[in-house]
DNA sequence: ACCTTAACGGGATCCAGTTCCCTTTACGTA
DNA sequence: TACGTAAAGGGAACTGGATCCCGTTAAGGT
């Protein structure tokens, strides 16, 4: 296996290009989808050469598998509110905006879209996920230790517990995304909680 | 808008035809998945012309919009359980099983990631899961008759937070989906329930 | 059983996405 | 600031999935 291109000179230009790229690449998505998502497009976007998009990406799922990478670094830190609760339903808010919101909700699904698709990009967009998870994952270690869980309780489990209801909307069933299901999902997420339901095994 | 063909004689030939054709969609989806599915290639598996293929359905999409359609008509009668725990325990477990099935899981992928891609294969997806819900709402409306939940609860919402942790799983997280989480994604949703979360507004 | 024409089938054609080849630019190092 | 070469850039050539054309088959009605 050859040294891949940009990995030996991965300074100026180089990294230039690559951050225009993923910028196109994310708008393109996001206006047209995965399906529509054309590489000599996104290299016309960038202002860059389409043989360089080939070159170093290779493949739209591929050049998805970067996006989601540099998506999974950008992670805006979570706020604190006193109560397991307030915490979960701010988490809950946060997901059911990115999926109702116009541009970031076509960007979703059509980066689930490549998951679906690619191995390798689906091992990104988990990574992704895994990232998000560990973040809201100590709310949950808190309240453990305040008292208010059970001890022994899975934490990452409560927090896949609220953003999978509404992805279940958003991907599978397509029921509406409005705030009363959110708020759902982040005190169904509690109550089982509560129940020991996630207490580990 | 002309007649689209199929529709003046849609017996003899051409339902053979639409069989053959739906039936080898899904086997080059369950191999290939969503991203190889080609239609020429589906033609020559179902033993018919591709101009037939072409014609008919038109894009990759349309034919699983179809296909999906066809799916939704196939149900197998949900088994009955005294308890909303054992009804719910054996539709997560039903799930899990279509989930981690090696044909079954890839088809749905496909499915999945084709309903990203295009509007009326999405429209077709949210059909075959509020046919879905549909068929398990009763047994939750039969806890709710028992006593065994608060009167006014949402009975597809129960189902559909059965659902939704392995959905999550299987398509964004990529956790893994053994009988656990099934048993957890039951529990959660009876517990939640129990506690009234999804009572009615 | 017969007729009309909807629907199918095979092959030629077309074209958008991809790859190839060669030139130009500029990163990294001395 | 000068040098070697990694990486980008432009355009021609290619490839295979989608479309078109036209002859053939059989569905649905009498």
């Amino acid at each position: 296996m050859e040294n891949a291109p940009g990995t030996v000179r991965p300074g100026g230009r180089t990294a230039r290009v690559r951050a225009a790229v993923l910028d196109a690449a994310g708008d393109a998505l996001a206006e047209q989808g995965f399906a529509g998502l054309d590489l000599a497009e996104v290299a016309q976007r960038a202002g860059v050469g389409k043989t360089t998009v080939y070159r170093r990406w290779g493949s739209t799922t591929a050049l998805v598998a970067d996006l989601l990478a540099d998506m999974a670094e950008q992670s805006e830190p979570r706020s604190d509110h006193g109560t397991l609760l307030e915490d979960l339903r701010a988490n809950a808010q946060l997901v059911r905006r990115t999926l109702t919101d116009p541009r970031q909700s076509r960007l979703f699904r059509a980066v689930i879209a490549a998951a679906s698709c690619d191995a390798s990009a689906a091992d990104a967009l988990h990574r992704f996920y895994a990232v998000r998870i560990e973040e809201w994952a100590p709310c949950v270690e808190q309240a453990v230790q305040r008292g208010e869980l059970p001890a022994g309780t899975d934490a990452h489990e409560v927090v896949r517990a609220v953003s999978a209801p509404l992805y279940y909307r958003f991907l599978a069933s397509g029921d509406p995304l409005d705030e009363a299901v959110a708020e759902r999902a982040a005190g169904a997420a509690v109550a089982a909680a509560k129940a020991g339901v996630f207490v580990k095994g």
